[in-house]
DNA sequence: GACTCTGGTAAGCTATTACTTACGGTAAGC
DNA sequence: GCTTACCGTAAGTAATAGCTTACCAGAGTC
């Protein structure tokens, strides 16, 4: 269950460029915005929902907010999509000793 | 780029629902929608989608189209969670020598 | 050839959502 | 204490998306 909130959070395109940018290392908020073409408020939006979805963590330093990848939401998604890979892996090979 | 696509496709939870239906083995659009609380127009939109972003392929057997999950799209997203998820790690690494 | 069963597509409606500006609130610097 | 910098939230708006019903097309059946 906890992997569709993880898609949710991904899906957006904005969102995951967020993501992606936390991918390099800790940000603030402001740093965050500085390199999206959106307002700050907007990547405070997308920062909570990325909260909610376990896949970022947040510690206050005075009024900065440092921003950093949480590992449990990605964590939920990685196992979901291992799990489906192996499945298909495992129903392609039985599809292609069907057709010789 | 295409594991954008990916997860895109895969944050509606009944586009999911389409899609892990699949998981069990190939089906057709009726059979789909009959374990679904929507109608059958509205899995074919999904299986749409889900085929734009080649999560799924279909075959034509006379009039009857069976479905099945196609590879190429969830292993773009794969190796995208994959490689994501390593540099987490890592990064977590680095914080946990950071902070003894 | 008409009928039936399969499926995709069009049009329309509703609900969600991503964005903006405006505001309030807390910590540091003078 | 007052200002400045950082951030979160509220309100409002425009666009998108998922769903439905209705319609159209092709393959098999009698």
């Amino acid at each position: 269950m906890a992997y569709g909130n993880s898609l949710a959070a991904l899906s957006d395109p904005t969102r995951r460029a967020v993501f992606e940018r936390l991918r390099a290392g800790p940000a603030t908020v402001q740093q965050i915005a500085d390199g999206l073409p959106v307002s700050r408020p907007a990547v405070s939006q997308h920062l909570k929902t990325l909260r909610e979805a376990d896949l970022v963590r947040h510690e206050a330093q005075g009024t900065a907010h440092l921003y950093s990848i949480h590992t449990p939401g990605l964590r939920a998604l990685r196992d979901w999509v291992e799990g489906f890979w192996d499945d298909a892996l495992e129903s392609f090979k039985l599809y292609a000793e069907d057709k010789p």
